[in-house]
DNA sequence: CGATTGCCGACTGTCGACAGTTTTTCTTCT
DNA sequence: AGAAGAAAAACTGTCGACAGTCGGCAATCG
């Protein structure tokens, strides 16, 4: 019996390593950690009653994924981002999302248009029954990632998850909601349109100005959050 | 002071992770592991002199960077990369360079171009020279890679730098030098040209044919790799 | 003769410990 | 009292060890 090339992900024992590192994922992004804040190892895995080196490992990939930048000699501390870096981030994510709906519209396809379509109306739904900002941001995320999903490149795909890390990070230094209610949902809309209308020109209007706002809500955000 | 001639056999010094991960990272792209190898912690250690736990976190670093992958419980193996994802990489290779460059014909500036320009200097005098393949392809990425840098955005920069790593193993896929003496060198010339000449129409164009050419070099010498 | 099951070696995941370094605290002198 | 310096505490980098798990091999069963 040869094994299947799928390989699917059974009900697979899940490792210190990845669970320390959900764990540490969770609480900076919930600002249980602020930015700059040093990670001693020892209380750490003192905490979670387990020993340092899973607490190391999980330490290192959240370093590689942006979330936690190692001194050597001195240890872990959570990522403060720059004002500057702000626009580095999204100016990356521009680029990447150009690609990717340029890609969509060249070669279109009715069913990612579909799955897409069910993903906005997702969002808004979810918009409307109030739940809290995390669960909206990941919705956003979502469609986003169906996007890069849909180019069928996975190398795109994951570069967009390397950055998604630091997306969250980035709403996690604005704290509360200020604004947003489902008009960001909505605002999905616009970027299917644009693929409807098989037009290269609007795809790429549409991405400029979607990642724009978004980009003018965190830096502004995060401006008002360091003045406060 | 320590000891000049210490008992510790290999190396010793800087960090045992970088070292390690650099060890690792020549010994994948010089071929001295064939793709899908597996890597024994144990053994490697061995042979380096030193414990385990440097090796895994060099292995995780090389992981995050796909140069290798790790199954649970069953170690890490060299990335072997499909014919597929080449594309991939070149795919996302275009979409960084092209917002590059964009970004670089748009803040033109007089000191970046001499900087680039020496630089291709330097790598038509390398490939005069006679250099090895791998001198000359760590020139070529090192005129990208000031590229990057002159855009100012540290975030692309790394983006760039994660999918070098990735593109010295499609290099290493290959194997020795087919043919590209110095035209490959010489071929950065119309990238600058390009730039000078301030259009923006014009810098798309070259670097959509500069990522082409090699794209398709690395594609079809892997794909001779493959048959012989 | 082919398929199944139990055993064996090898290896990874995890742990506790030690040594060297960095940071903090406490002392001492001006 | 304040600053410089020394001792102490805390922490990271690294190590060797142990236990659970995986793949292969052989004995067993149909």
């Amino acid at each position: 019996m040869s094994e299947p090339s799928d390989t699917k992900p059974f009900i697979q024992q899940r490792n210190l390593v990845d669970q320390v590192a959900d764990y540490l994922t969770q609480a900076i992004i919930q600002r249980r950690y602020v930015p700059g804040e040093r990670l001693s190892e020892v209380s750490l895995a003192g905490d979670l009653g387990i020993s340092r080196a899973p607490v190391r490992e999980a330490a290192r990939l959240l370093e590689s994924r942006g979330l936690l930048v190692s001194r050597p000699r001195r240890g872990f501390f959570v990522r403060a981002l720059e004002a500057r870096e702000l626009g580095d981030i999204f100016d990356l994510r521009l680029a990447l999302e150009r690609h990717a709906i340029e890609h969509l519209v060249k070669h279109y396809d009715t069913e990612v248009e579909k799955r897409l379509s069910r993903q906005v109306e997702r969002m808004c739904e979810i918009a409307d029954s109030g739940a809290d900002e995390g669960a909206r941001i990941e919705e956003d995320l979502r469609f986003h990632r169906l996007m890069f999903e849909a180019t069928g490149n996975h190398r795109l795909l994951r570069a967009f998850e390397d950055l998604s890390h630091e997306l969250r990070l980035c709403i996690a230094l604005i704290g509360k909601t200020h604004e947003a209610p489902d008009s960001i949902a909505g605002s999905h809309w616009w970027l299917l349109e644009a693929l409807k209308s098989g037009d290269a020109r609007s795809c790429r209007k549409a991405i400029d100005y979607h990642i724009g706002v978004a980009r003018d809500y965190v830096i502004q955000g995060v401006h008002e959050a360091q003045v406060r």
